[in-house]
RNA sequence: GGCCCGUUGGAGAAGCGGCUUAACUCACCAGCCUUUCACGCUGGCAUUCACGGGUUCGAAUCCCGUACGGGUCACCA
């Protein structure tokens, strides 16, 4: 069986985390089973639909580097790929059902239906259906939209390749529109239609379209077409277990605010991948060839996905870290050029900071975080750093370290590590004694990156100056 | 409210009738390495799988109910 699949995206934005996941899994699933991805574009709503909304959508995909065997422009053996250049074709399907009196046309206005449904709702019904007043009315001269006659009684089963059985009954599903009054068709219709002739074998997707699969499938049933197979991917949600709404500002949401932010694709492709899917094999880490090699529907979870900021951070840390030092320079430049900071600095120590602090970048604009916190804050000592300060001989150790490094004009990274070294020989002191003393008192902190690299990006000004500092704590500590 | 779905450690997440004294990852703690830090390595961290009942020789895994959480009910997709 050739395996087809299609991610079908509105162009109403940018590429949404969830879409880009969607897009991902059919991705995944199309390349493991050596089967075709397609990206057809659902522009039926043409309220909605935004400027560059398809150009953004597909550029944000090559950037994940997810790439379709079939779209716009792309192997168009099936196309067009925009359903408002399939107007045509949804029209004569409608008129067919039309003809087989499998749908009607409605003459209501918007303002009759909500009264209608307003009147349901205050007599407490369940169900808000269509009342079906225009089932069997006679041709008018008014503007209409089609429905279609949902069959009475009639159970919709169908398996889900993540969820298993599942059954909806007609009886839950009221007549709804195929077409609406401006000729164009609604998604439902539309989508079936396109997964039949764009020969789709699997659909992959949210399962907050599980409850449309009922109305697809009685479009199939009505044509008598073979349907696809269907599976319905948990939906992602944040900490408070809640769908992400593209409203909610504690997650960032939009693939292009990742890249902005210097976030790796690789790693971004990682990560979703593990939205609603395990891999069989141990660790997190996994390259876009292991992910395709290792996926397997049947691995796909049931239960939602958490959108986990941490595991993001920690999985991008990773991939930065494994990249080359000019690499990082290259992804974290821009973001120091933005703030000025190290404008009048060489490159050498562009490279040393970003050497420096290489290992701690969660994403490559936090280099700015880390630049602020570690040269403008007014310097303070940790709490649980002070205690340290007050043990025998550090008073002397700092002084002794200070008298060296005025001496020295201007030390890098190397010499501070041998002044460090005659530091501890003159005040005899070693090991854990000797730097962690130097190091609280040139940063304020017992943890932070490799001392003598950072001092020399300090520069001996500021060491200098925090030296001092921290014998004058000391000295006011002990009276 | 109707219909669908979910509930495993501090966090993410496997396992879906006996191989589980619950994998793996993050975080945390301890040790080793490093004259510091970080990295790396090693070890520790759920007597227990929302709760109540049932089926079974045996249940986190199957069934029923309860609670809690979520999704969906448009001429949006």
């Amino acid at each position: 069986m050739t395996i087809r699949v299609r991610y079908a995206p509105s162009p109403t934005g940018h590429l949404h985390i969830g879409n880009a996941r969607t897009a991902l899994f059919n991705y995944l699933f199309a390349k493991h089973k050596n089967g075709t991805f397609i990206v057809r574009i659902e522009d039926t709503d043409t309220e909605r639909n935004v400027e560059s909304g398809i150009e953004s959508q597909l550029e944000q995909l090559a950037w994940l580097g997810i790439t379709p065997d079939e779209t716009i422009g792309v192997n168009e053996t099936h196309g067009p790929y925009r359903q408002l250049e399939r107007l045509d074709i949804y029209t004569r399907y409608a008129k067919e059902l039309l003809e087989k009196g499998l749908a009607y046309k409605c003459y209501c206005t918007k303002e009759e239906l909500e009264a209608e449904r307003e009147a349901m709702r205050q007599a407490g019904e369940d169900k808000l259906h269509y009342s079906r007043k225009c089932l069997g009315a006679p041709e008018q001269d008014k503007p209409f939209a089609i429905r279609f006659k949902v069959p009475e009684n009639t159970a919709f089963p169908f398996t889900d390749i993540v969820k298993g059985g599942v059954r909806f009954s007609s009886d839950d599903i009221g007549d709804w529109v195929i077409v609406k009054q401006n000729g164009i068709p609604t998604y439902n219709f539309a989508c079936a239609i396109d997964d039949h002739l764009m020969e789709i074998s699997h659909v992959l997707r949210g399962e907050d379209h599980i409850t449309n699969t009922p109305k697809q499938l009685m479009v199939f049933d009505a044509f008598g077409w073979a349907k696809p197979t269907y599976g319905h991917m948990t939906l992602i949600v944040n900490d408070q277990g809640k769908k992400l709404s593209k409203r909610d500002q504690s997650i960032i949401q939009y693939i292009e605010q990742y890249r902005d932010l210097g976030y790796l694709p690789d790693a971004m492709f990682n990560f979703i991948s593990l939205l609603g899917f395990s891999p069989d094999a141990d660790g997190e880490i996994f390259t876009r060839e292991q992910l395709i090699d290792l996926f397997e529907e049947r691995r796909l979870s049931t239960s939602p996905a958490t959108f986990d900021a941490n595991k993001l951070a920690f999985i991008n840390n990773r991939y930065i870290k494994a990249l080359s030092l000019d690499d990082t320079v290259a992804l974290c430049k821009p973001y120091l050029a933005e703030e000025g900071i190290g404008q009048e600095k060489d490159n050498d120590w562009l490279e040393s900071l970003i050497a420096v602090f290489k290992d701690r970048l969660s994403y490559g604009k936090e280099i700015v975080k880390l630049y602020n916190d570690f040269f403008n804050r007014p310097f303070k000592i940790d709490e649980d750093a002070k205690d340290m300060l007050q043990e025998d001989g550090v008073e002397n150790l700092i002084a002794t370290f200070k008298r060296l490094v005025e001496n020295d004009a201007s030390p890098d990274a190397d010499a501070y590590k041998a002044l460090i070294k005659a530091a501890g020989k003159e005040a005899n002191m070693k090991g854990k004694m000797l730097f962690m003393p130097i190091r609280i008192a040139v940063s304020g902190a017992m943890h932070g990156p490799d001392l003598p690299k950072m001092m020399h990006l300090l520069g001996r000004d500021l060491v200098t100056k925090r030296l001092e500092h921290t014998l004058a704590f000391i000295g006011a500590a002990d009276k």
